[in-house]
DNA sequence: TTGTATGCGTTATCAG
DNA sequence: CTGATAACGCATACAA
C-alpha cells in the first residue's frame, strides 16, 4: 500500500510538473536554503508523503560518496562483553545518521581482513574494529589512505591508531592490589592472547602491583594463551596440580574464568574456602554464581558511545590520532576469601 | 601503496585502451559467456589486480537493484539469545554473499518501525526481524508489496508470514511436565509479554501439560507481563508472599529467571530445597549458578542458520510462506526437587 | 525562485 | 569477440 513503483524524485517532479532539482532540494532539506517558494516546498512535501516516497540511499551514496554507513567488526558477537558493547556503538551511530554493518571476524585473522575487504566494497564511511589478528599495519595503511577508523578494547602498542579500550594496566593493578590486601601472595594469572594488547596491559598491571607491594612474583604462574573457557579450565587444572597451589587465581577474561571455575569444581575444591578467584570482565550474573564473583567490571557502554565519538570526529575531518582507556569498576563479591 | 584514486572499470579501461564493457564482463566473472578472448582477460585481470581493484557494490547496487543486503532487526542485541542467533545468521549470510545491517529496535516498537523504515531507505534485499510490538499488519504489507521477510522467536498468530522459532509449546510442555513428573502440583509461571507469541505458547505448553496429568491449574499462578529481569523479580516476590506458596516456578526467560533467583534469595529461601525454579531458554553459564539450572535450551545456531536460509529461498523467488518451529531440549541440572 | 545538464560506477542492451 | 550507449536515482554546478 503506498508506493506502487516506488516513488522518486523523477516521478515527484513529472506529477508536479516542475524540475527535479526542486523536489530533490526539498526533500533534503534545503528548501530554505535554495530560497524555493512556500507554496511549491508544501506540494512538493505533501506530493512526497501521498506517495509514501522514501530517497533512495543507494543513489544518494553514488553521488555523494558517502553511505552513512559504518561497518563493525566484533571478533564473536555471542560474547556478552562484545554485545553490549556492539548495542551501543548501534544505538549511538543511529543517533547519529549512521547504520551499522555487522561482521564477525569469528577470532580469525583471515576473516577479519575479508571483512575488512568486504566493508571496503561496500563503502563504509568508517570502521570499528576490535581486531584479533596482528593486522596493525595493515590497519595503518587504510588510515593513512584516508579511512576513518578507531580500535575497539585492543590496540597496537606500535602502531598509531585511535583506539578506545578498557583501562586495562590500572584495571588489573587494583584487582592484583585487592587480591593483595586480602593477604594473597601466590597469586596465579591465567592470560589472554599474549599477543593482544589487553592481554599485555593487564598483564602488566599484574605485575605493576606484585612489585609495588613487594610480592615475590613466580613467573610459572603467568600461564595461558587464549581468552577461551578452555584454556582456563586447562591452565586451572594444571595450576592446581603443582604445589603449593596459588591462593588465588586471577583470570583475564570472562571466559577463562568460566574455565577456572569448572575445573576448581571438578577438582572437589570450593571457593573461596579452597582457593579465590578474580575475574577481569564482569558479567550480570557474576552475582548469582555459586561463589559470587568479584570482577573488574568493564565499562561497555561508554566504550561503546566513545568509539561512534572519536570515528564521527574523523568522519567530520579532524584527523588527529586519539587512544582512549576508560576507568574499569571493582565489583566485590565474595569469591575472594581473606587470609588470616 | 595500491590504490591512489581507486581504481574504476573505467580507468582501467582507459589505461588498456579498451571499453568498459569488456573490462566489466571479465571482472564480473563474465568472461566465458561472452567469449572474451583469454589474452584480454588476463590484460585486464592483471591490470585489476595491479590497482587494486575493487568493484564499487554502490554502483552495482543502483544499477542491478540488489544491495546483496539483509536487515536484521533485534529487540536487544545484548541478551545472549540475540547475539548468539545474530552471530549464527551473520555468517550463514555472509556465507552466502549477503551482509548485515544491524538495527537494536531497544524492545521499543516506535524504533521499530523507524528500523523498519531505515532498512527500507537503505535497501535491503530482504529483513529478519524479532518484532517487540504488534506490527503484523505492517509487515503483512511490506510482504505482500514484495520485500522478502522472516520472523525471528516471535510470530503473529493471525497473519500469514514467514518465520523461524523454537517449539515454544512442546518445549514448554516437556518443561511442566518434568514439573509434575518430580511430584510438583502447585507450579507457578511466569510469563513474558501476554501479546507476543513466545509468551502466549509458552502459557500454552505449560496448561497443555497441566491438563494431560490433571493438575488443577490455578490461573493465578500465571503472572508476569514482560521478559525482564524485574518482572521475574517482582512477580517471584508477590508469589512467595502467598500461601500456600507454589513448591516450582517455571519462568518462561532468562532474565525473569535472574530475577526470580534474586528475589528467592533475597527471601532467604533456596533452590531447590525451599522452592524449585526451572528456566525456558538456558544459558552457557546455567551450570555455574548457586543452584545449576535445570533449562530449556533453544536451537539458537539452528534459528539464525534457517532465518537466513528462509530468507535466501524468498530471495531466490520461493514465495510460499513458510514456518518452522524448531525443537528445544531440556537440560536437567539441579535446580529442581524430587518431592517425597 | 526555478530549471538544465552532467556525472557518480556499474550493468545491460544492442549493434557490430 | 568487442564497443557504444543508455539507464539506475540523486545531487549539484551553472544558467536563467
Amino acid at each position: 500500500m503506498g508506493d506502487n513503483k516506488t516513488a522518486t524524485l523523477k516521478s515527484i517532479a513529472a506529477d508536479l510538473g516542475i524540475s527535479v532539482s526542486v523536489v530533490s532540494r526539498v526533500l533534503s532539506g534545503k528548501a530554505r536554503q535554495y530560497r524555493i517558494s512556500v507554496k511549491t516546498e508544501k506540494r512538493v512535501k505533501d506530493e512526497a508523503d501521498r506517495l509514501g516516497f522514501s530517497p533512495n540511499q543507494i543513489a544518494s551514496s553514488l553521488r555523494t560518496k558517502k553511505t552513512l554507513t559504518i561497518g563493525l567488526i566484533i571478533p564473536d558477537i555471542s560474547n556478552s562483553f562484545f554485545s553490549s558493547v556492539a548495542r551501543f556503538v548501534e544505538i549511538e551511530a543511529r543517533k547519529r545518521g549512521y547504520s551499522i554493518i555487522l561482521c564477525d571476524s569469528q577470532e580469525n585473522t583471515q576473516m577479519e581482513i575479508e571483512s575488512i575487504r568486504l566493508l571496503q566494497t561496500r563503502s563504509v564511511d568508517g570502521l570499528i574494529i576490535s581486531p584479533m589478528g596482528q593486522i596493525g599495519d595493515l590497519l595503518k595503511g587504510l588510515f593513512d589512505g584516508g579511512l576513518p577508523l578507531v580500535l575497539l578494547d585492543r590496540y597496537f602498542p606500535d602502531v598509531e591508531l585511535p583506539y578506545v579500550t578498557s583501562d586495562n594496566v590500572q584495571g588489573a593493578l587494583e584487582a592484583t592490589e585487592y587480591l593483595i590486601e586480602k593477604g594473597h601472595q601466590r597469586i596465579a594469572c591465567i592470560q589472554g592472547r599474549p599477543d593482544s594488547s589487553t592481554s599485555m596491559d593487564r598483564v602488566a598491571g599484574y605485575r605493576a602491583a606484585m612489585e609495588k607491594h613487594g610480592v615475590e612474583l613466580d613467573e610459572t604462574q603467568i600461564v595461558g594463551d587464549d581468552f577461551s573457557e578452555r584454556n582456563g579450565y586447562v591452565e586451572t587444572k594444571r595450576l592446581l596440580q603443582h604445589q603449593p597451589r596459588p591462593t588465588a587465581i586471577f583470570s583475564l577474561g570472562n571466559l577463562p574464568s568460566f574455565g577456572a571455575i569448572r575445573a576448581i569444581a571438578e577438582e572437589g575444591l570450593s571457593i573461596p574456602e579452597d582457593i579465590s578467584l578474580l575475574s577481569f570482565d564482569d558479567h550480570y550474573y557474576s552475582a548469582f554464581l555459586a561463589a559470587p564473583l568479584t570482577a573488574i567490571a568493564q565499562p561497555k557502554k561508554e566504550i561503546g558511545l566513545f568509539a561512534v565519538k572519536l570515528l564521527c570526529n574523523q568522519l567530520a575531518g579532524n584527523r588527529e590520532v586519539e587512544g582512549v582507556s576508560l576507568a574499569t569498576q571493582l565489583n566485590e563479591r565474595s569469591s575472594v576469601r581473606v587470609l588470616n
